[in-house]
This record gives structure tokens, sequence and C-alpha cells, in this order.
DNA sequence: TCTCTATATTCGTTTTTACGGATATAAAGG
DNA sequence: CCTTTATATCCGTAAAAACGAATATAGAGA
């Protein structure tokens, strides 16, 4: 299985793309689903060619794909081939929901766009969660 | 909470730490259990130096503890008390048993010390691995 | 106290990473 | 074609990280 020759490089890889507060809250808007550059880098109150940089790095990594629509381009978070990686990113997407900051820049994107940010239960279902079993929210 | 507070900023730092193939590839050898430098960088092949400057890392980001015994230092993996964080790292662990390179370290280390390395199913009960339920290796 | 052994730290250097600011590309519309 | 708008990239610099080599510390035993 080709997958499994370079895993190490590739996980050393996926944990410095996760390794920088911009791209971890950049990841923390994406729950909400596509967003577009701009509605990012105002979310985040960051200036553009950062937010572009850091998207690139993101790409590169796998973890966000995009889409071209007119002049805007959307930006989703993206699903790793590889099985083993891709536990790790539904670890890390969880935790994301419960950031400050995440939330924040949810509300800025919500006041912008009217998309809501995900709470820690709608995510994935895991093991710091499960125990206590959370009031549902309103779905999507 | 005061743990909610610079959630955003732990994180970072847990990826930075994670970040590096020669810190993976420690953490896949405590795996085994207590392991004490020498034979973590002579199972590595890397210069003692160098493991230690690794290790004092780990250490500080608290992925590892220590336990003094005369003149032997002995590593093992900790416990992280964020919840959320150790989800996270739950998911790395387990991802570990699936590296070649924990594997071959593994090895080495056996060959010194008779200590085995982890199968994928010992370690952690990842979506990875639920699906095929794989043959019971030696426990322990 | 002297020595040996295991581990940690310092030093100087190189590489990598992140940044702001300026500029380039690329699509859409007049 | 020219302009506008959204996004990406380049440039020079500053900060962080990793390295090998050398050295320091700390415990155990003679």
């Amino acid at each position: 299985m080709a997958t499994q020759m370079k895993r190490l490089a590739e996980m050393e890889g996926l944990f410095k793309a996760l390794g920088d507060a911009t791209r971890l809250r950049i990841l923390g808007l994406l729950l909400t689903g596509e967003v577009c550059v701009c509605d990012i880098h105002e979310s985040l109150k960051i200036p553009q060619p950062k937010a572009s940089r850091h998207l690139a790095y993101l790409r590169k990594s796998g973890l966000v794909e995009t889409r071209r629509e007119g002049l805007w381009i959307h930006y989703r978070l993206g699903t790793l081939a590889d099985p083993v990686m891709a536990a790790i990113v539904d670890a890390v997407r969880h935790a994301l929901t419960h950031i400050d900051a995440v939330h924040r820049d949810g509300e800025r994107l919500h006041k912008r766009t009217g998309c809501c940010v995900p709470s820690p239960g709608d995510v994935t279902r895991v093991a710091c969660c499960t125990p206590q079993p959370v009031a549902l929210n309103v779905a999507r």
C-alpha cells in the first residue's frame, strides 16, 4: 500500500499546517460551510494577503478545497484520502468547536452572511463530549 | 472556566510540538511504555543531544512525563488535563501505530529491551480501524 | 574526592516560517 | 480596451526552529 510509505512525513506536514493560530481559526470558520476569501479575512480581521497565504498553505496540505464562482473563490474543508489522517482531522475539527476565538470569528461571519457557527456536539461525537449529552442545537 | 481561555494558543502549541518527525517517532516509541533516554536515541539512531532536546520540547508541551531512577531518566506518554486536547492526542497515538518508521524503531528497542511495539488495534479504537476487525494480537 | 556514566544545556549557524507592504493576475462589466 | 473587484504572489525582513559540536550537570560508585 503506497499510502503507508511516507505516512510519517505526511503526518509531520499535517501538524505543521495545524501549528498556526491563524490557520486553526480559518479551519474553525470553515466548519460553517463554504466561505469566500473576503469573508474569511474580514471575519478574522486580518489583512487579505495574510489570509490568502494561509489558505494556500492549507490547500497544499489538503485540509481545504476551493471552488471558483465568478470573481469569488469559496473555501471549504477538504477530506483527506488516508483514513488514519482523516481520523486525526476529525478530532481536530471537533476541538475547534470548543474554541472561543472560533466562535467570535463565526459571529462576525454571521453578521455578514447569516451563517451559523456549529456547536461542540454538532461536528463529530468525540470522547470529550459523549459523556455529557448536550441539548440539541439548531440543525445545520 | 480557565481551561477555555487560551485554548487556541494551547492547541497551536500542541500541533507545533507534533509537527516534527523526530518527536513523532519518539511518541511512537513511547507507546511501548516507559523508555529511558539512551534507549530512545539508540532505537531512533539519532545523537543523544538531539533526542534530549526533543524530549525537553515534548515535556514542556505536556506530551510526555518523566521518572528518575538512579542515573536513568525514564520517559512515558503524559496525559493532557484538557479533555478536548486529550481527544486529539488519542487520535494521534492511534495513528502512530500505523507508521512504518515507528515499527522499525520499536523493533530496535525490542532487540535492546524485549518490549514490544503495539499494533494498530491495541491503542485506541478509532474510526479508521473499527470497520475492519483485526485479528487479535498478542495482548499487552 | 575523583571518576564514570546518563542526561541536559549552550553556542553559533543554517533553515524555515511568518509578516507587512507592494504588486501581479484574473474575471466581470462598462 | 479600460476599470473595478477579488484573490494570489513577490519582496525584504524579522522571528522561530533545528542542527552538530562542545560542554555542563548530576547521580553512583571506587
